[in-house]
DNA sequence: GTTAGATGCATCGGTTTCTTAGGTATATAT
DNA sequence: ATATATACCTAAGAAACCGATGCATCTAAC
């Protein structure tokens, strides 16, 4: 039982862009570091998940790709398009007020109704 | 864009289960109506998710049925087994233990990194 | 020297979950 | 007659995610 582990539906896009308006710029691998890091391990994005998202969103134009060969390996650094500035704003209000509404939901009292 | 009308992945059971923990007894259409009316319209719920949810719910031992005639049509009422009244504290502390690290995530400052 | 583990990219198959659309049936309102 | 509300349900398809796997490089262990 673990479905703690996965994230939001819809939601993964949303961090990423957050993640990327926070941070500049972000390479898949960073990213994914820093999310189980920022969740205390509680949150594990896997890479089969992060990376058809990451082209999706550059596919959309919201996200741009710059390669860089940092010392050893290769690095496909991402970072937000002017469209993808816009995008994150809405996005993250979204999501917030859709958390607002689960915790609505979640917070009644058992045994009242 | 409607992806904040829809539920987060793996949550409508958290949710059914709360709602019937809070409210006793429940038949799909009134849960339906219910989280309409508790989002103020933001969170849909439509039957085609709703009905399959409450099906496995069954098939695994944490709602039962009892079917009632209200002077109208046949209800379907659902309510919490012994193990299904278990279930629902695990899964409410679950989601909103996850539903915190989610905000840990959005909350930060953009530009800072 | 070769095995293991971390970094860093990526795809593929399968499963679950949700959406969209439709179907059945009764009652009420227009 | 037609539309709306109640009340149940399914089925096809899309979407998202998980797990496994693959390639390649570098470092550390033994």
């Amino acid at each position: 039982m673990k479905p703690n582990a996965q994230l939001f539906k819809g939601s993964l896009t949303t961090i990423i862009l957050k993640l990327l308006q926070e941070e500049g710029r972000m390479y898949g691998y960073e990213i994914t570091r820093k999310v189980k890091e920022a969740s205390s391990g509680t949150l594990q994005l896997t890479e089969g998940a992060l990376y058809p998202a990451l082209h999706k969103l550059e596919a959309e134009g919201l996200l741009t790709v710059t390669v860089e060969a940092s010392g050893n390996r290769p690095r496909k650094y991402y970072s937000l398009t002017p469209s993808g500035k816009k995008e994150v704003a809405n996005k993250v209000a979204e999501l917030q007020a859709f958390i607002g509404q689960m915790q609505s939901l979640l917070n009644l009292k058992p045994g009242i109704g």
